[in-house]
Order: C-alpha cells, then structure tokens, then sequence
DNA sequence: AGCACA
C-alpha cells in the first residue's frame, strides 16, 4: 500500500479558465488550427517511473477526467515502455485541448510531455468500427510489428535521419519553449516532503498555536509563519513520513472549530 | 530515450 491518498480520491484538477478564450495568454483562439497529426489518444512522456503502474494509471484516469478520459489508460512498467502512457478522448479536439493545456503539468515532480499518439488506440477503433473492426486493427498489428522488428537496419536509418532533421529544425514542435502548465496544481500530485505548507489559518493564529497542534505528531522540527502572509505557513518535520503522517492526521483540521486548514506537502 | 493495447 502505498503512503499517498488512493487515487481515487484525487480531487480533480481544477481547469484553469477556458471559457472564450480567457485561458488563453498567447494569441487569438479563433485562428488556432489543430496539428494534423492530431489523435483521439495522447502518448505521455517523462512520467515519474518510480510510481507503481496501476497507481499512475489510475492517477492519469483522474487527473484528465474533466476531458472525459475514455478508458483504459494505457501503461507498462517495462524498460521500453516506462515513464509513459497513452490516455484517449472521444475526439481529437478533447484530446488536443487537454494537450495544450496540461502539458508541463508536473505530475510527482516531473513536467508531463504530451503529444499524439502515432498509431489509434484498440478502445478508439473500437469505437469507431466496432468489435470486428477491432480484430482486423490487431491483426494489421501483428503484422506491421514483424516489417519493423528492432535491428532492422532500414528503419534505424530511417529514424536517424529524422532525429537530425528534428533537432535541426527550429520551428519544429520539440523545439517549443516548455510554458506554464494551464491548469492549477492538486496538492495531491506534489512528491512527499519533509516540509509542509499549510494554507487557510484562521485569523490571529500564532507560532505556538500551529506548534501545540502539529507536535502531538512526532519528529516536528519547526514552525515558519510567513509575515506578509498570514493565512500561510510552512511545518517542517525530521522526514517525509513523520511529515506524511502529519499531513493526513491534519488536513482540514479547524484549528478554530470552524476554518479548514490546508495542508500539503512544500513544492521541491 | 523509449508509441501499446495480454
């Protein structure tokens, strides 16, 4: 089991404004033109390989619910295929919005790198041309699989020769300057820290309130007001898991018998 | 880095 809230849990990341464009800081919505390469499925990279697969997908399955993921997402822990995942949508304009706007999203401390998927997932063309559409996809599968089997040297050229012509160009897409992730970080997705931040104190609360409240769990180290702000805080403890059991025995907890604190890990 | 569907 692992230390972090079940997945299921995850309160859903919250879309950053996307209504009439408001979301929007780079340009005009309406001559924005979707890639051709477009795809109802989106191929993720730079996902943190130490988490578990099902808890990743199941993370994944949640964290692109407001685009109305289409399940499964798809996921291996094997060296070739870890760190990444394929998540579908019931169209390309879905899958390319959540593209835009959650690339970077930094999922257990790592950026999310978002593009389309090259080949149509199995639930897509299931969709699309039914059961038996589905069995002639996988065979044409198999088959593609054994043209281009690893070591064939045709291929590797081939694919050296575009790595160069990527790299070389500068208005190609790998080249794009990585921007703000568009959508608001769930605390639930940060990695486990020794430090914690705490967010909606009460008025008037004191150092050796917070203090008083957070020793009664072990290996407390200190208390940090912040001057200017002072709904916030930071509570740092000895190690991630004395803070970890801080964190859940806490969160929400009315320090006042009526104001929710937050808390949630420090960002790295 | 790595494009799958057990």
């Amino acid at each position: 089991m692992d230390s972090a809230a079940s997945p299921a849990d995850q309160s859903k990341p919250a879309v950053a404004k996307d209504e009439n464009g408001t979301g929007s800081d780079d340009g005009k919505e309406e001559d924005y033109k979707m890639p051709d390469n477009a795809s109802e499925t989106l191929y993720l990279q730079n996902l943190n390989e130490t988490v578990r697969v099902d808890f990743l997908k199941q993370t994944l399955q949640n964290l692109f619910k407001s685009y109305q993921v289409v399940p499964p997402v798809i996921a291996h822990g094997n060296l070739r295929m870890r760190g990444q995942a394929f998540v579908s949508f019931p169209n390309k304009e879905i899958a390319d919005k959540a593209r835009r706007e959650v690339a970077g999203f930094p999922l257990y401390g790592k950026p999310m790198q978002l593009s389309f998927a090259k080949t149509k997932s199995d639930v897509i063309v299931r969709k699309e041309e039914g059961e038996e559409g589905l069995e002639s996809h996988k065979k044409r599968r198999l088959e593609h699989k054994k043209e281009t089997r690893k070591n064939n040297p045709l291929r590797q050229k081939m694919q050296a020769k575009l790595k160069a012509a990527a790299a070389a160009d500068p208005t190609g897409a790998a080249a794009v300057a990585p921007r703000r992730p568009q959508i608001q970080m769930p605390d639930e997705y940060l990695l486990p820290n020794a430090l914690l931040f705490l967010q909606n104190l009460p008025d008037g609360t004191t150092k050796e309130d917070l203090h008083e409240v957070f020793n009664q769990y072990p290996n407390l180290l200190e208390v940090r007001l912040i001057p200017a702000k002072k709904d916030i805080a930071f509570v740092e403890y000895a190690d991630e898991e004395s803070a970890t059991v801080a964190k859940e025995a806490l969160h929400n907890f009315k320090i006042d018998g009526e104001t929710k604190m937050k808390v949630s890990y420090a960002k790295k």
